[in-house]
DNA sequence: TATGAATGAGTATTCATTCAT
DNA sequence: AATGAATGAATACTCATTCAT
């Protein structure tokens, strides 16, 4: 077969069929992971298996090995997507606005409206399985490094423009983080304790305290 | 029986004998808590078994039933005593301490220490079944109670004393809560990342922030 | 209670019920291991399982955990009773026996008789777990000991006795058992090249080997 | 096509093909062949496994079914193999030797090293899988028919030099052949009982036996 | 020639709980 | 007060094999 030659009518079907098998085959894998956190959603961290998901999308249990290595990579592949959507809604809060207090306050109330849309996400991101963001290598371009960078560019272009006050990115990052983290986090284990209201409360609070404080 | 008349001999002796009993189902009760407690440590929330708390104490995991209605039961009980035990260690660090600000560091330390030092007992308490506080009246008597009521006591008295700026206890005690537990959460979660160094340094910027945002 | 009165009746009627219980607990025990023993007979020690071990005599697969702390103690535990009856196999067949060489003759024959016997069982005892047997300590007075033993005495009585010419007592008996265990192995892995009737020449023939060479 | 007729050049480029595909084909063949007899030795006969010997070549599971009808199909066609390394290690040790006894002493030697050295085929070829030496049909020209007629004929060679004293040359050589199988059978199922030395030893011993015995 | 997709059957093991004694 | 017996439901995972392409 010449490489430089046009597909004869028999390669183009060949390569469609492999293109339509190659498409089903991601249908099949999303299938599996949509079920997967919809699993998640409705049982939790603990209640998830993977016979559930299997039976939920109707298909053998087998099958699920056809598409995740075991039960950890399906859960690390399900994370690899929360955190994309996690970044993207951070990025989507904060890339529109300029003033970079302004900026900080979205990305703070995106990271708080998330883990409330999906507390059982942010669960299994943050609580549960805290091992699959900390093995994390800094080098790479992976969403879950991705959306705390988010967090660390926010932090350095306020510093950096002056509107919060000089100090350490990363120690800063990581006491906004904690205050995030900590207010969904009990919102999500207490919500009848910290119901939704409350939350808005204590979030305006923070806001309040990190402008006095840090600026 | 009539109540106002002396006991009769026997009826001393049963009674002795039901003490004795009662201070013995008492050992029991505690032995099984110790046992279920050390497990928690052991194999944290998920690796609980009530199989394996009798293998430990030396009973039938049917024995366990008689004093405890079910799993829950136990672990409710067990977060009894940690609550307890809780709020003992953030009293001890506040009472001896007067100023109204040093006290509120001394809790937050407290706080954040007993975290780090009971990770697991932790994790349960404020994570994994929070539906375990959740359930507290504020009226009652409690262990996990009277953990919040440290917090709100100490924020009332540094507002009352004019250390801190006037507000809503409530909103301001869950600021707090909210930021201690973000620290010592991500800390737990995800111990690679926030070492114990880190958390002594945010520790330490928690309360800068909040020294300057709230006094 | 004093200990030296007579039981009362209520005891007797406990030790009864304890002591019927206990049997009942026995003979469940023993059916396991027959129901075993008879599956390892018909399906081999690949085809072996739990699980059908239970649903062969009834009962769930979860109960074979009550009496066997997991698959390799209830293969340990059957082990023991077949080198039990081989052992029990090889003694009957000598102790009448006084003759030194007779009596090494009958336990070669009763040996290779018990292997063609229980061809399934011999292939588990000395093939697919010789860990089992190996890990048996000199010193120990279990069945798979005894077993060896009586062997080791056999030649030691016949070299004793004159019989046999003097020679290292462990050294031949391994040699003879080597010649016993080939022939059975053979026999059973290989049932039509090495039928019975040729069994029975090669077992001759080994015997004539012997008593040329030996003595 | 004409049979007679010379070949076009297109009947020869298609033969040429035919002849790669075939060559191709083999090589295949023989690589699957290899990776099962490593995987053989690594996890032995009962983790041994199709989809194994796939991932080692880097090929589909399915493609095993296109060189072999099915699992048995390849196990016996590694061992065909097998023995004809076994024979060829046999003949190797005693073609340059031309003294009968001698022969059946380097007979012997090469057996016992053979089955040390490669215990697992061992055992597979002679335990695991005897039916398939089993199925063997005398006239057939196999390895696993040859290997064994190194041994016979060594025999028949010991008994027509008169070395050997007369006698059925096939029961003969099933005796030695026990004895050799005995050896190996016990060195490689209980090898902490029946060490090297101790093999060495036994080894040793059955050679004086037989001369003592057989000549 | 090679493979991708899929499955049904099977494995050992653990668990919370109930019931009768 | 304590237990022994028993179970049903569940789990992750592996395997040989088939079928259509």
């Amino acid at each position: 077969m010449n490489a430089a030659s046009k597909p004869t009518r028999v390669q183009r079907l060949s390569q469609a069929s492999r293109q339509r098998r190659e498409s089903e085959k991601q249908e099949l894998r999303h299938a599996i992971l949509q079920a997967a956190s919809d699993l998640f959603v409705e049982r939790g961290y603990e209640g998830f298996s993977l016979r559930q998901v299997a039976e939920r999308i109707g298909y053998s249990p087998t099958t699920i090995y056809l598409y995740f290595a075991d039960k950890d990579s399906l859960i690390f592949a399900l994370l690899d997507d929360a955190f994309d959507q996690f970044g993207t809604a951070l990025r989507q809060a904060t890339d529109p606005i300029t003033d970079p207090l302004a900026k900080l306050e979205a990305l703070g109330r995106a990271y708080v409206r998330f883990g409330l849309t999906h507390p059982l996400h942010y669960q299994v991101m943050f609580v549960m399985r805290g091992d699959f963001l900390q093995q994390a290598r800094a080098a790479e371009t992976e969403p879950r490094i991705a959306s705390f960078r988010v967090l660390r560019d926010t932090v350095a272009y306020a510093i950096a423009s002056g509107s919060l006050r000089p100090g350490d990115v990363d120690a800063i990052s990581l006491l906004l983080w904690a205050i995030m983290h900590g207010i969904v986090s009990l919102a999500i284990s207490m919500p009848l304790i910290v119901t939704p209201e409350r939350v808005a409360e204590v979030e305006q609070d923070a806001l309040m305290l990190i402008w006095r404080g840090l600026t």
